[in-house]
RNA sequence: GCACCCGUAGCUCAAUUGGAUAGAGCGUCUGACUACGAAUCAGAAGGUUAGGGGUUCGAGUCCCUUCGGGUGUACCA
């Protein structure tokens, strides 16, 4: 149980009382130290409603309060219940977490499946800066969810059937360089998907040969499924190289191919049972009529007023659509995997579109927690959205060679004794989880415009910092004579620096649940530099191989127990330690 | 037109979703390495939370409105 809890259900005890009935109230960590460490509201909502005096009522619940050997509770400002958590408490705390490889994190999401689908690139192009924030944010959430007992299944639905294929096919079978390919295929098939594509702008007939080319594709010609299977094989290894680069693992690659043969037999099903119908010759998902016109997803304002805004899932042409895939997906995630929720993580420019799925999924019968977890545009210096065709994007493979590069420049100067293989592996670790922590601490919603400094700083508030105080510990560790025996250590606490490592200790378990509502990592990004910074400054107060006794014993505890929390807490990050740096 | 996201220190961003005197980093200024690692620490300056109304004990957060940026809006994904 967390501190947060054991006040939750003394509180809920106490209001019980106070009330004559059952009652509970949340209690939250207090946003200012001296105001105490947790907090809560209850005696303020509950006058409210009973039109009582707040603080009379306070007075009450406090009076009914058991709080022996944890905590001390008083009342301030308007109502505010304020409780302190005696040392002695964080000591035990601190203590017992020393014994849990959890490390106090609840078992939340035991029993439920998860899907997370993340990253998600089309084939056939490379990543550019604009990806990062799927794949990294995503597999942080995986991470998190594991840890808090979800069975996660991360899967990369990746783009290997749209349009695009036509235009790479016409490339391939007229401008395709084989030497070229052979030596570093993605960028062939960007350069024939580029060419084609500027091609057809100049020459409308060459756009008709591509759309020839996809329907032969579609329809299984073999020469053309040969040029597929090519290019798919030759784009997922380019794939999983960058993957591998970032630390970043799937359960399953399935891309919208492997929807393909489900695709005629849904969009059947929903016109036999009235769930879409045709409409300018496409098969379209309407509106039901049960919403207001400005909360329905399949209706949009236009000049002329309220029109209809359908799901297309079937073309004019018999083609299908990315919501019939995504429907199909869906259903698979639902029927095969038993899935209970699934995680799109993709970007807010794609709101609507998963409003319309989950709304016609619902009218389908299938049921779930579904959820699009967006993020904001990374925009280039012209402040707008960055387009894969435009090609002058900053390709993602740039931005973490660089930013190895300098982390290796910043070792070579810092640290000249480190060399060789050591000194790149680290410089490896230091760059890529500078990358991640630069995306990881912002909050996902916000746009910004991609520069390079913001995304590579290694000093401040960086992966590195908080790299370098687990170092600085391990650091400490080497210069024992004998082992560390944390299991059988007792923490106490004296110092102000020492209880505020233990009261940070004991919010690692309750911060984790609070993430995954609302999917936030950058709230861990933030607890992790706030524990990073009091370890520093816990450092430079409180001498550890200096001190004697039980004194020396707890300080080592409590480092001890500060780089698992710091280890753990960047690892659901996506992010490594190294042990020199 | 309508919908969604956003606007916070000179710059880049936070703020546990309605809590108390809005916090970090970068940059600027003062200090601290013969020291358990200075990729660090201790401290200072820096704010009408885009503007204006409203709701209530209490608003960066909710509602209305104006301005500014981004995105979406029938056969791309």
């Amino acid at each position: 149980m967390t501190l947060l809890q054991d006040l939750e259900a003394r509180l809920a005890t106490a209001l019980a009382a106070v009330l004559g009935g059952p009652a509970s109230a949340a209690v939250t960590a207090a946003a200012d130290l001296r105001f105490g460490d947790y907090q809560t509201n209850a005696a303020m909502v509950l006058a409210k409603q009973r039109k009582t005096n707040p603080r009379a009522l306070a007075r009450e619940i406090i009076d009914q309060l058991q709080l022996d050997g944890l905590a001390t509770a008083d009342i301030a400002g308007p109502g505010f219940i304020n409780f302190r958590i005696l040392p002695e408490a964080y000591a035990a705390k601190a203590t017992a977490l020393l014994g849990d490889v959890k490390l106090g994190v609840p078992a939340i999401g035991e029993g439920k499946t998860v899907v997370v689908d993340f990253s998600a690139p089309n084939v056939a192009k490379p990543m550019h800066v604009g990806h990062i924030r799927s794949t990294i944010i995503g597999d942080s959430l995986c991470r998190i969810a594991r840890f808090l007992g979800f069975v996660v299944i991360a899967d990369n639905h990746i783009g290997d059937w749209g349009t695009q294929f036509g235009m790479i096919l016409h490339g391939w079978k007229t401008l395709l360089d084989a030497e070229a390919l052979e030596a570093d295929p993605i960028p062939e098939l960007l350069r024939i998907y580029r060419d084609v594509n500027s091609a057809t702008k100049a020459d409308p007939s060459v756009l008709e040969t591509c759309k020839n080319e996809l329907v032969k594709l579609q329809a299984g010609d073999a020469e053309n499924l040969a040029i597929w299977q090519q290019c798919i094989d030759v784009s997922k290894r380019g794939l999983q190289k960058i993957y591998d680069t970032l630390d970043v693992k799937f359960d399953h690659w399935l891309g919208e191919s492997y929807y393909n043969d489900r695709l005629a037999d849904l969009v059947d099903e929903f016109l036999t049972k009235g769930l879409a119908r045709e409409s300018n010759g496409a098969i379209c998902i309407f509106s039901d009529g049960t919403k207001k016109p400005e909360e329905d997803p399949f209706m949009v304002h236009k000049e002329e007023g309220w029109t209809d805004n359908p799901a297309i899932i079937r073309k004019a042409d018999g083609g299908f659509l990315y919501a019939t895939t995504d429907l199909a997906t869906l259903q698979f995630r639902i029927d095969e995997w038993k899935a209970d929720q699934i995680w799109y993580v993709v970007g807010v420019p794609q709101s609507l579109h998963f409003r319309q799925i989950f709304e016609a999924a619902a009218r389908w019968g299938k049921t779930g927690n579904f959820q699009h977890v967006a993020f904001g545009s990374i925009l280039g210096d012209d402040r707008k959205l960055m387009k894969t065709r435009s090609g002058e994007n900053v390709q993602l493979v740039d931005v973490l060679t660089e930013s190895v590069e300098r982390a290796a420049r910043i070792i070579a100067e810092k640290s000249p004794d480190l060399q060789g293989e050591e000194a790149a592996m680290i410089a490896k670790i230091v760059g890529i989880g500078a990358v991640k922590f630069a995306e990881l601490s912002q909050g996902r919603l916000t746009d910004y415009v991609f520069a390079w400094d913001r995304m590579l700083a290694l000093q401040g508030d960086t992966a590195p910092y908080l790299q370098y105080s687990t170092v600085r510990i391990r650091s400490i560790f080497r210069k024992l004579d004998a082992p560390f025996d944390a299991a059988s250590a007792v923490i106490t606490l004296n110092q102000e620096a020492e209880i505020h490592l233990a009261r940070l200790h004991a919010r690692f378990g309750e911060l984790l649940p609070l993430i995954i509502e609302d999917f936030r990592p950058n709230l861990l990004a933030n607890y992790l530099l706030e524990l990073a910074r009091a370890f520093h400054s816990f450092f430079e107060a409180c001498p550890v191989l200096k001190a004697d006794g039980p004194v020396r014993e707890s300080r080592l505890a409590l480092c001890e127990l500060t780089s698992r929390v710091l280890t753990t807490g960047l690892g659901l990050l996506g992010i490594q330690c190294p042990e020199r740096m």
